[in-house]
RNA sequence: GGCCCCUUCGACUAGCGGUUUAGGUCACCACCCUUUCAAGGUGGCGGCACGGGUUCGAAUCCCGUAGGGGUCACCA
């Protein structure tokens, strides 16, 4: 028997992470057992549909890597895979279960609905349907029906006893029949209930386990019951644990207390491999102990039996960590480049040598965490206006001789490579017989306009001698122009002199550039 | 509140009756490395919710309690 499973989600907002959590494992079941996967569009909520919400979880299911066999996009052969195209499918099925009596029309409008459950409750008991539509004889029925009068269709559930099923990964479920109470499955637009649609397409696509959320056992009566009104064999559940929030309590996720969106993820810098490798780690394990795997190795090794079923905190921190990890360990140099290339470019900066990026990239690697990180910390590699702070000016000062002697030395060292320019910084430093801090600092200030670098050996080699020797030179005239003082208003001045005199360049450079023609721009992805 | 599900370090988890003085990872702390910041290395802190059973033996099985979550819609 194939295995098939599917996804199903709701068009009402962006990709969630929870659609990117449970997709997994829907993908790697299936795969695992050279099964499909498929993607189908739960479109039944008019109110709350959104048009653009379709593409973009599509889309985001492609960045990720877990390409349905099967979707929308794709057809195949037991579509349509949008709800709202199934219209006449519900439709037929409901008209089967009406006319065998397992399901019945019902009239009660919303306020009389609301009149029956202020009742109940003002009486001491559970709110729910009271099943009274069940006393409208059926001829009443139709004649109302084709009327026009609006109705839903219920299903007839027994009102004693219990529905049990077995949930694959927690063994047997047991809830009480009066728990149920005659549930909508067709709404009076028209459109079915999730639990109609779901069951129906369920079955009409073959598949044969539902993996989905645990918020969904206690309706799972429902779905059972539907599938043995229509004599039905019902597939394999397993109901995953919730992702929760990073409170206290450890609710279930949600957008107002984390960032629930795929799509926002992905434009801070994170790369789906980690995202993925973060998801399979929530709840599942390898069984060798890894947590660092492809989505293809938990393919290899998955199995239902390794999920744990407390509900797993969704950590920022560790997503980052494991982003950080691809980034500079998993993944190759040039594929991170690759990736990192159009944040850059809009961010404003650009390059002419694939090296220059490539060695960029290079240096940068162990102290980024996403790729946007990349464009927060190498504009001084892009940009010759480097600006100095009031702190980068006092550093520079310090150094100030230093400088000058470096600056000479340089400009007249012949071979301007890593090696060479080591030899010549340290012999200088072992000259002076001063701290390596004391020359390294006011230098790396003076090529970066901050404390906090890569190496400076590795900013020397990189930037080329003749931005190195441009850089010392405008430090050393910075220096000259005036040490900050005690003054503060001149200082502030001198600062807002500065800063606008490095927004002018940045402006005009952009300018450049967008008139040179920008069609390779892609960083902007929504 | 009724019903259902869950419960190993702050977080993610390994463990599926004895190999466990409960292992790993993130976070945190310290040290090492070091021209800064990182990265990396080493070490540390820290847990089987509680109470009963079953058993020669329980984190592992059973019951109860507590705690947490979910669900009770013409939303999915």
């Amino acid at each position: 028997m194939t295995v098939v499973t599917r996804i199903a989600p709701s068009p009402t907002g962006d990709p969630h992470v929870g659609t990117a959590y449970i997709g997994l494992f829907n993908y790697a079941l299936a795969k695992s057992h050279g099964g499909r996967f498929i993607l189908r569009v739960e479109d039944t909520d008019r109110e709350r549909y959104d048009p653009a919400s379709e593409e973009s979880i599509l889309d985001t299911m492609t960045w990720l890597g877990l390409e349905p066999d099967e979707s929308p996009r794709r057809g195949g052969s037991n579509g349509p895979y949008r709800q709202s195209e199934r219209l006449a499918i519900y439709r037929e099925h409901v008209d089967r279960l009406l006319d065998q009596g397992k399901a019945y029309r019902a009239f009660e409008t919303a306020a009389e609905l609301d009149e029956m459950r202020r009742e109940q409750k003002r009486r001491g008991q559970d709110p729910g349907y009271d099943a009274r539509g069940r006393a409208v004889p059926v001829d009443e029925q139709q004649r109302r029906a084709a009327a026009w009068e609006p109705h839903v269709v219920r299903l007839v559930t027994p009102e004693r006893g219990s529905t049990d099923f077995a949930d694959q990964l927690r063994g047997p479920i047991s809830i009480a029949n009066k728990e149920i109470r005659d549930p909508v499955i067709l709404k009076s637009d028209g459109f079915p209930t999730y639990h109609l649609a779901n069951v129906v397409d369920d079955r009409l696509m073959e598949v044969t386990h539902v993996v989905r959320a645990e918020e969904w056992i206690t309706s799972t009566p429902i779905h059972v019951l539907l599938y043995r009104a229509f004599d039905w064999p019902l597939p394999v559940f397993a109901h995953m644990p919730l992702l929760r929030n990073p409170d206290k309590n450890k609710t279930k996720i949600s957008k107002r207390k984390l960032d629930t969106s795929v799509d926002s993820y992905r434009n801070q810098g994170i790369v789906p491999e980690a995202l993925l490798n973060f998801l399979g780690n929530m709840g599942w394990s390898m069984p060798d102990g890894r947590e660092f795997f492809s989505v293809d190795d938990m393919v290899a090794m998955f199995s239902l039996e390794r999920i744990s079923l407390g509900g797993p905190v969704f950590d920022l921190k560790k997503l980052r960590h494991f982003n950080a990890k691809y980034l500079r360990e998993l993944l190759p140099l040039d594929e991170v480049a690759r990736r990192a290339a159009p944040l850059l470019r809009a961010g404003g900066y650009d390059w002419t040598e694939e090296d220059y990026l490539l060695d960029v990239i290079d240096v940068l690697q162990p102290r980024v965490e996403t790729l946007t990180d990349f464009v927060e910390q190498s504009g001084y590699f892009f940009d010759d206006s480097i600006f100095y702070d009031e702190d980068a000016r006092k550093r520079l000062a310090a150094g100030q001789s230093y400088l000058e002697d470096l600056e000479r030395e340089l400009s007249m060292l012949e071979f301007f490579d890593y090696d060479s320019i080591d030899e010549l910084v340290h012999d200088y430093v072992q000259e002076q017989s001063v701290g390596l801090g004391k020359v390294m600092m006011p230098l790396r200030v003076a090529l970066s306009g901050r404390s906090n670098t890569p190496s400076v050996i590795d900013l020397i080699t990189i930037l080329g001698k003749q931005t190195v020797l441009a850089r010392i030179g405008r430090a050393i005239q910075v220096i000259n122009s005036g040490l900050p003082d005690d003054n503060p208003q001149k200082k502030a001045q001198q600062e807002a002199q500065e800063k606008a005199r490095v927004k002018a360049e940045n402006e005009a450079r952009s300018r450049q550039k967008h008139a040179q023609g920008d069609s390779q721009k892609t960083g902007a992805s929504s």
